[in-house]
RNA sequence: GCGCCGUUGGUCCAGUGGUAGGACAUUAGCUUCCCAAGCUAAUAGCCCGGGUUCAAUUCCCGGACGGCGCACCA
């Protein structure tokens, strides 16, 4: 089924500067890659070119939350139970199995992570479990603990542990109450963040594609699940794209459906509007960065596959070397992130919802008298009196039933106490409400950098044949490309090297990314360019300085322009190259009006 | 983590129990000048550790790294 890595692109990967693996001077560490000059480029482009989407474009705003957490953030987020397998090794055939897969599959018992190692141990010796692929007995062998979290420590000694972010999403999370109250409390908002995030995978592999360390670009978008109104989907929904529901899936004959986002939205498919609504947008915004459209699809989670906390769960995939990987993900959170926070930390993580209207509601108070309950039931009166709320609440008929001068009777600690209704205070109060307190949703776009890029190489990478030679080319969209231009004097001589530093200077100032290059044969400082993605080249020639033989050389003044994808060249005055290039790349102009 | 295969200049490869050769690329010179031309020269390599041997890049063992398969991927 895979092919594996395309050899000619990972060679070009390596040979021009893209990316390639880190401190191989000493052997080299499994998962971890250095961006080299046209690949670090490539992937600030691509980054800033989702900012410009994601953020600004939709109003959203950016943080740059640390990549060290303590450890009590990834309690809450589940990370540290969550994270963690239990793995234990057949000591007959090596295979590592998930030792509470084992316990749930032959037991009765479910959930058997929450049981920790010592427990799984025993269950194993005790049902006499054997290993899944041999038979072999796994009684006595060790549970192995592995977490998938880098752990540091935070400060001198250990008692202040700390993790590498598994995932951008919770420094988001954790600083929500300050967010909310940047985003004035009005839901929806949207909070941005691009950064690196670290998984100790068991076994890295396939290039950029599963690696230790890596970038995400997440938006955590904050709705009043209450609302059911959602976006305004009229500026996606005629986006056309290949949705591969669950349905689809479990039936073999089927193939994704090729619709548009808002056609999978009203059928029901996409059922979240938030969810459709950025799907809309992450189609429109891979095809702009060079993934080809033809090898894209969005694919639904299948319900044993979706995370605890996600109602509903799309993927965005890419076609790569044959198997198709998974680019982003759209997950629908409910509420399940700032509940844990809430829970777990001391700060509140909802929001103070004003009604229309504010409404009066009748409410039943306790406001005990405690100069009674105090000599009365000692140590345990504050509990007495908690237990009196709680009772007001749950049943102020037991109040009102009991009447002036009965009592009632609380549970404290499994101990019944009766209490004079005269000493609760009971009363039954008007009080006006202006609004609730809510725990937003959250709908998340969860984008990882390093595979879009290695998408967009892969996607991008050409070869043809130019005059009967071969040759290699990345077709990357010049908003993305690394060099948005290469300036060359046809030769370095006769002043022509002075004009063309000269118009590369210009260039440079203008904002664009030149490449200068006057070494060797200008077919060969073509190909060079072709080869790292660099859409326009400009030449200096003898035309340009006034001393062209004759007319057909080209008019005095101007300069050839020549466009990667076709080898064509136009002539334009050499003033007007800053402009022209920079409306180029940003896609004002095209090369054919040139 | 397990199994199979692999690792030789920057890149792609050949080869050997007596420390290596090509192609492409790079740099310099001559020449040419709008699509990887030619000539000359230069730079540059046997993944790491241990063993066997007079001698190991080569054979053996272990490790690291890579590819594929299995497992894993909240």
């Amino acid at each position: 089924m895979s092919e594996g890595d395309s050899p000619d692109l990972a060679e070009l990967a390596k040979r021009r500067g893209f990316f390639l693996q880190s401190a191989g001077a000493y052997g080299g560490v499994s998962g971890f890659y250095t961006f080299g000059p046209q690949g670090a480029s490539l992937k600030d482009n691509i980054e800033n070119s989702w900012r410009d989407r994601f953020t600004l474009q939709e109003g959203n705003m950016e943080i740059d939350a640390p990549t060290i957490m303590p450890e009590p953030v990834f309690e809450a987020s589940g990370h540290l139970d969550g994270f963690d397998d239990m793995l234990v090794e057949c000591p007959e055939c090596g295979e590592s199995h998930r030792a509470d897969h084992v316990v749930e599959d032959n037991t009765d018992y479910e959930e058997a992570e929450g049981l920790g190692p010592e427990r799984v141990g025993e269950i194993i010796e005790e049902y006499e479990l054997v290993c899944p692929t041999c038979g072999t007995g796994l009684a006595g062998q060790a549970i192995e603990d592995f977490n998938l979290m880098f752990e540091t420590n935070i400060g001198p000694g250990s008692s202040s542990p700390g993790y590498l972010r598994p995932e951008t999403a919770q420094g988001i999370f954790v600083e929500f109450p300050q967010l909310a109250e940047y985003a004035r409390n009005q839901l929806p908002f949207g909070v941005t963040q691009v950064g690196r995030a670290y998984r100790n995978e068991i076994s890295p592999r396939k290039s950029l594609l599963r690696v230790r360390e890596f970038t995400q670009a997440e938006l955590e978008l904050f709705i009043d699940p209450e609302d059911g109104e959602g976006p305004d989907l009229s500026s996606v929904s005629d986006v056309v794209a290949p949705f591969y529901g669950v349905d689809q899936q479990e039936d073999d004959d089927s193939d994704p459906l090729e619709i548009t986002v808002g056609e999978a939205h009203e059928r029901g498919l996409v059922a979240d509007p938030w969810i459709a609504y950025y799907l809309g947008v992450a189609a429109e915004w891979y095809e702009s960065i060079g993934v080809d459209m033809s090898r894209f699809r969005f694919r639904q989670h299948l319900s044993g596959e979706r995370a605890h906390y996600a109602a509903d769960c799309w993927d965005a995939e890419a076609e790569v070397d044959g198997d198709w990987i998974e680019l982003a993900g759209f997950a629908y959170r409910s509420d399940y992130d700032l509940s844990k926070h809430d829970e777990y930390s001391d700060e509140d993580y909802t929001i103070f919802k004003q009604y229309d209207e504010p409404v009066t509601v009748e409410r039943p108070t306790v406001d005990p008298d405690m100069s009674a309950l105090g000599p009365e039931f000692g140590g345990a009166a504050g509990d007495v009196a908690d237990a009196l709320e709680a009772l007001a609440e749950s049943d102020p008929d037991a109040f009102e039933d009991a009447g002036e001068d009965g009592s009632v009777t609380v549970d404290v600690d499994g101990e019944s106490h009766e209490v004079p209704v005269s000493q609760t205070g009971f009363a039954v109060e008007e009080v006006t409400e202006s609004g609730e307190h809510i725990t937003p949703h959250v709908v998340e776009p969860s984008l990882g950098i390093d595979r879009a890029l290695y998408t967009v190489l892969d996607h991008c990478y050409r070869e043809d044949e130019v005059d009967g030679e071969e040759r290699t080319f990345l077709e990357l969209p010049p908003a993305v490309a690394p060099t948005t231009v290469g300036v060359f004097p046809l030769m370095d001589r006769d002043g022509l090297g002075e004009h063309a530093r000269d118009v590369a200077a210009d260039l440079r100032e203008r904002g664009l990314s030149v490449a200068y290059d006057d070494s060797g044969a200008i077919g060969r400082r073509y190909r060079r360019q072709d080869e790292v993605g660099t859409p326009f080249c400009v030449t200096v020639d003898y035309a340009t300085i006034g001393e062209a033989e004759d007319a057909s050389e080209g008019a005095p003044g101007t300069v050839t322009v020549r466009e990667r994808d076709t080898t064509a060249q136009r002539r334009i005055p050499v003033e007007e190259v800053p402009a022209t290039l920079e409306a180029l790349r940003d896609g004002e102009l095209s090369f054919s009006e040139l």
